[in-house]
RNA sequence: GGCACCAUAGCCAAGUGGUAAGGCAGAGGUCUGCAAAACCUUUAUGCCCCAGUUCAAAUCUGGGUGGUGCCUCCA
């Protein structure tokens, strides 16, 4: 497999660690609100990721952590009168609520930081011994100047980086680009006791101290939004490497931006859409099919038009997997497996092997539609049916596209009715059979015949 | 100012040198009493513009135009 590596800036052959298996550290999200969409994008591409990994038969350890801990948290819990505890535990309820809904499998591990307090001061005191961290105003700080690499993955040399930035008012920090590793509590913030006084973790330890712990000092890939690059995962590398003597991860992975109206949606611009408002009017799955239907680098713009094209998309798919189990029930035993399945799913893996081209592994996916369609028209038996089902499943659900139109059962009622038209069509009595298909359609039920018999589907 | 990215039909979107995949929407048709589903046909002599390289360019080079992101919390 192909992965484009942002430290390589190019498609780099994927070679894990071990063989057979793959370690993936993904960042997940600060809890203090809702996800929205663009949220919502990692969460599906690296999903799919992993999942993709599994099919393949990688044994795939896929660490998520909860920031649960940080200065919104700490903020809303004031305006909301309560604890920062308490906002994390229910923000991350709703997170699971989301992630559900968008077919988002748990990880392997879902560590929180605050689980990890006594990691990451283990990682600060380790860098404080190698003269990378000193201690400042009750915080200690990581010496940026110090880390020959710094700027790696960003492409940025140290010079270029503190021309760019913005003038520092504290005299708190040796140096503008140093950033904060421990941050001491004032009064009524939340603290943990340490060697340096009382306070809390800064943002960039914690990924580090949790991708060391579960997955070990060098990992497979790590992944996250584009603008997690700088500062964030500039500093993971520094704090990590500096710390380990080791490379921190071999792959670096970076989705592109959910946009509105071509510009970045973010909490800060207050631009977004929250996964649970677009669900509510359009359901979870047309989220999911948007965030596969383009390249995971690539932006997407955000509208109403797109996630209802996405729904129409999705239905087309999923006509077609109820028209295998409809045909399932009158099938005749036996029959071969067509040569198509194999040669669609060839097609997925290639797409899929070129660094997660989702888009194009979509269309493999339409033509075996296509191709299942042709074969039921053509009376395709059991063995067939069968095999369409299985190979529909596994490459739609990779994708993380999973089918679960549940069977339901009719009301005795409306059976009955479908009964009597079908007495009726058979009388040629079409007057009344049009009646009462009328009738069933005001009941919300909708009539298909086709050679195997009457289907109904709800409106 | 520094560093990157993007531009393909009404919409979404693949395609990094060999003559424009796929999906949605639209149009026409086949089949079926009707309907639905399905299938077939159709929708870019052209990929932002201008030069250049080449037998050959959406694709490579140079120059424009328009848009975006990072450099500060962000997926």
């Amino acid at each position: 497999m192909r992965i484009f590596n942002t430290l390589t800036r190019q498609k780099d052959e994927f070679k894990p660690i071990t063989e057979g298996e793959v370690k993936i550290y993904a960042c997940g999200p600060t809890v203090y609100n809702y996800i929205h969409i663009g949220n919502a994008r990692p969460l599906c591409v690296f999903d799919t990721l992993r999942r993709y990994f599994e099919w393949r038969g990688y044994k795939v350890n896929f660490v998520q952590n909860f920031t649960d801990i940080d200065d919104k948290l700490i903020k809303r819990a004031n305006e909301e009168e309560t604890t920062v505890p308490d906002v994390a535990e229910r923000y991350i309820k709703e997170f699971w609520t989301d992630a559900n809904g968008l077919n988002v499998k748990k990880a392997t591990v879902n560590p929180r930081a605050t689980e990890n307090i006594e990691q990451i001061q283990g990682i600060i005191s380790a860098l404080m011994e190698k003269g990378y961290a000193y201690e400042s105003g009750g915080d200690v700080y990581y010496r940026a100047t110090k880390f020959k690499d710094y700027g790696k993955l960003s492409h940025q040399p140290l010079e270029d980086l503190e021309a760019g930035a913005r003038i520092d008012v504290t005299e708190i920090k040796e140096d503008p680009m140093d950033f904060c590793l421990w941050k001491g509590a004032k009064p009524g913030e939340p603290y943990w006791d340490s060697p340096w006084g009382k306070g809390r973790p800064g943002w960039h330890i914690e990924c580090s101290a949790m991708a060391c712990r579960y997955l070990g000092k060098t990992i497979d890939i790590h992944c996250g939004g584009l603008d997690l690059i700088f500062p964030h995962h500039e500093n993971e590398i520094a704090q990590s490497e500096a710390a380990n003597g080791c490379d921190f991860a071999h792959y670096w992975m970076h989705n592109g931006f959910i946009n509105v109206d071509n510009h970045k949606m973010s909490k800060s611009l207050n631009n977004f859409f929250t996964v649970r408002d677009v669900a509510e009017k359009f359901g979870y799955e047309p989220i999911r099919y948007m965030m596969v239907s383009s390249q995971y680098r690539s932006p997407i713009n955000y509208s109403v038009e797109v996630i209802e094209q996405a729904k129409n998309s999705l239905e087309r798919l999923y006509t077609c997997r109820d028209n295998i189990d409809f045909a399932l029930k009158n099938a005749k035993d036996g029959g071969e497996v067509p040569a198509f399945v194999e040669q669609r799913k060839e097609e997925f893996i290639t797409a899929m092997e070129d660094d997660l081209n989702t888009a194009d592994a979509l269309a493999a996916i339409f033509s075996l539609v296509r191709d299942i369609n042709t074969a039921i028209a053509n009376g395709a038996e059991k063995t067939a049916l069968e095999a369409f089902a299985d190979m529909f499943d596994q490459l739609t659900g990779v994708l993380g596209l999973v089918y679960n139109r549940k069977e339901e059962t009719l009301d005795s009622e409306i059976e009955e009715l479908i009964e009597k038209r079908t007495a009726a069509r058979k009388a040629k009595d079409f007057k009344t059979a049009d009646e009462i298909r009328q009738k069933l359609k005001e009941m919300g039920i909708i009539l298909e015949d086709t050679p195997q018999g009457v289907k109904w589907t709800r409106s």
